[in-house]
DNA sequence: ATGTAC
């Protein structure tokens, strides 16, 4: 057998944690996190780190967390179904006109980006103006919410949201991009999740199972690993809840990028184009059923995504740097996992501290893309490096395709 | 990441 290319780390208490770690920086503060939950007393074998792993709440950015048992609501998170969709047309480099500003401006025209748009308390009452695709989506998940809502009414909040919210980007490190491949055959692609709809479900159940954990006088080594036992009253509750937001969050991305297909169409000189040549939809911010080892267990994904043998997922680097279309290796050891891009190596606040503008412009010069202050905190030199990243993976994943970005609409 | 309160 070909050696491990992950290190063991072996807690006092509790599972070993497996991580593919190696050339990579993997910070105290994440091992402490990792294990904290390597201690819990309903993990699966052991924990799964992925090199990209950064601290996160509760349970780190890019660790793979198999339970039987047992589920942590805020190991999840609550941006419920985050992840990546892809789709490479039959386009070529030379077919884009020079200069890309128009396409960039039809796709920021045709998807509502940033925090406020959509949804927010004022545009209540959008139900009118909703596409009828949106709302043939939104008839299709209305029930399993409402049948939610009855049980636990508190879940909806003050404001009308979710339908909305369906076809929108939101905001912080969710993007849309235009790249090529190493042919310089054209692809689209885009990051987002489950909107206000999927963060109310994550807050509303993260705080009752920490009301749980006091009501049974359970202790968890961090209040933010506070979980639901299978059997107990909201276990189900959640899970139904959880899969749905993820639904919701794949169907969005699908509704986004229909969109951006048809915006990018519309760019002036443009021929007509197959898209969906090949489509990757992919969560990395999610909780499974899944087989592991022989047993059927619940494998949560904060940061990480599925890499069985023939899933193509998608590891997106950073600003101006490459992204890549992997399949995956079906590693058990990894619980059939990969990273799900390079990792932050700063928050956001020291990343607005250390780069200027003048560093953000020249790590991004070959990107038509947002080159203003607010964006600092997304330069590449926030993050990990992409390759160091993926030589660390390069038994969970091997790379199909390497895509750069040309354009870049970010939330 | 997001909605809301400040």
């Amino acid at each position: 057998m070909a050696s491990e290319n992950f290190n063991v780390i072996k807690p006092d208490k509790g599972v070993p944690i497996k991580a593919w770690t190696r050339g990579v920086p993997l910070e105290p503060e994440a091992e402490q996190q990792l294990r904290n939950v390597a201690q819990l007393p309903f993990i699966y074998k052991h924990v799964a780190v992925m090199p990209d792993v950064h601290w996160g709440i509760g349970a780190t950015v890019g660790s793979v967390i198999p339970t039987l048992g047992a589920i942590i609501p805020a190991a999840v998170g609550v941006d419920i179904g985050c992840g990546m969709m892809a789709v490479q047309t039959d386009l070529n480099a030379r077919d884009l006109p020079e200069n890309l500003k128009e396409m960039r401006r039809n796709i920021e025209q045709a998807v509502p980006h940033g925090r406020t748009h959509n949804g927010g308390p004022r545009d209540k009452g959008a139900w009118n103006n909703i596409p009828t695709r949106q709302r043939n989506v939104w008839e299709r998940l209305r029930g399993v919410y409402e049948g939610l809502l009855e049980r636990h009414p508190k879940l909806q909040g003050r404001s009308v949201n979710h339908v909305n919210h369906l076809g929108t980007l939101g905001g912080g490190n969710h993007f849309i991009e235009v790249c090529l491949d190493e042919s310089d055959t054209v692809w689209f692609m885009l990051h987002s999740g489950s909107r206000g709809v999927g963060n109310r479900i994550g807050t509303y159940f993260i705080d009752l199972a920490k009301q749980d954990m006091r009501r049974w006088h359970i202790n968890v080594p961090d209040k933010d690993l506070a979980y639901f036992p299978e059997g107990a009253d909201h276990f189900d509750d959640y899970v139904e809840a959880v899969e749905w937001a993820q639904d919701f969050a794949m169907t969005n991305r699908d509704l986004m990028m229909q969109a951006v297909i048809k915006a990018v169409s519309l760019t002036k000189g443009l021929r007509k184009f197959k898209a969906e040549v090949k489509s990757v939809n992919c969560h990395h911010n999610y909780v499974a059923r899944e087989n592991h080892f022989g047993k059927n267990i619940l494998v949560t994904r904060k940061g990480a995504v599925r890499a069985r043998k023939n899933d193509l997922g998608i590891i997106p680097g950073s600003m101006g740097a490459q992204s890549f279309i992997v399949r995956g290796l079906e590693n058990e050891n990894s619980f059939h996992s990969c990273s799900h891009g390079a990792g932050r190596v700063m928050s956001r606040k020291a990343a607005k501290r250390k780069f200027s503008l003048d560093d953000h412009v020249k790590a991004t010069e070959n990107v038509e893309c947002r080159k203003d202050l607010e964006v600092i905190d997304e330069t590449p030199g926030a993050y990990k490096s992409i390759l160091d990243v993926m030589n660390a993976q390069k038994d969970l994943v091997e790379i199909v395709h390497t895509l750069r970005q040309v354009v870049c609409v970010k939330g």
